[in-house]
DNA sequence: GTCGTTGCAAAACGTTTGCACACCG
DNA sequence: CGGTGTGCAAACGTTTTGCAACGAC
């Protein structure tokens, strides 16, 4: 078990999730692997997930070799990570595009709409010229079941 | 050298920086030790600080009791703290309220005024319940500088 | 004198590096 | 076959924990 993943994420238009790995690859000089494949495969299965969660999920990859992918595929555009706490950071496919907000007290993780951002980026951009990354963002603050119980 | 640092900054009003840090020790039953004197005024004189580099300043207060101690002033409510980047967090004075704003690729960090997040903050409480830490946010991006330079 | 607090040593945690071997193209 | 990619082991930077001694009140 384990070689039928079908998550039909529409990447780039064309293509299944390996057709897009190995032609980012190709473009570079770089080679299609099974770890590099599992990897991204295990990323797009778990949704939101740290290095060694993603290890869990794959044994048979090596840390080492989990933290390499992770930092290509990034680089490649496929993945990205955020900063969701104090512990590891946690990745996911670059297709979901949204905002976290967490809760400091339970911890739970709440996923935004990217536009929640968009008067802040707009005026940063205006007035600084600074260009926000949306995806690399958490927001950080009590939720309401915290805030009640309190 | 050392003994003489006058940090004004106006806290709860009344009183200097130990007076206050002494009565909220009290009121919990804690005691005001000569570390807790030394990191908290290391802090204020340093403005953004990692707690390796409290340590610096700070050569006869242990590495474990500047953690410890941190820990405690923010509970206390006299410093806070934000993660500027992948390494240590940074700390400062709680009546520095401000929002960080980090260039990924120069690395840079401006102090944005916090009502950059007011929009944002009005429309999680409103439409969630959820209540914003202004002061625990970074924001992530590239300023201009390092968006003309490519 | 009590009990909160400290320093030291060691462990824990997440991540990176060096290197010989494996295997994609 | 050549050079990229992998696994293993070890180092690394940061933070936490356990415990005996210390000192604020």
């Amino acid at each position: 078990m384990g070689a039928m993943d079908a998550h039909q994420h529409s990447t780039t238009g064309t293509g299944t999730a390996t057709a897009d790995l190995a032609r980012q690859l190709r473009a570079r000089g770089l080679r299609l692997t099974p770890q590099r494949e599992q990897v991204l495969s295990a990323v797009r299965a778990l949704g939101h997930a740290t290095p060694e969660q993603i290890g869990e999920r794959v044994p048979e990859v090596d840390l080492t070799t989990i933290y390499r992918t992770l930092e290509l595929l990034e680089e490649i555009g496929l993945v990205r990570h955020a900063h969701l706490g104090h512990g590891a950071p946690s990745y996911r496919p670059a297709e979901d595009d949204h905002v976290h907000v967490v809760c400091h007290t339970c911890g739970k993780v709440v996923d935004a709409d990217p536009s929640l951002v968009d008067a802040m980026a707009e005026r940063l951009h205006s007035e600084r010229g600074f260009l926000l990354d949306r995806s690399h963002f958490t927001v950080f603050g009590r939720c309401r079941e915290c805030a009640e119980a309190e």
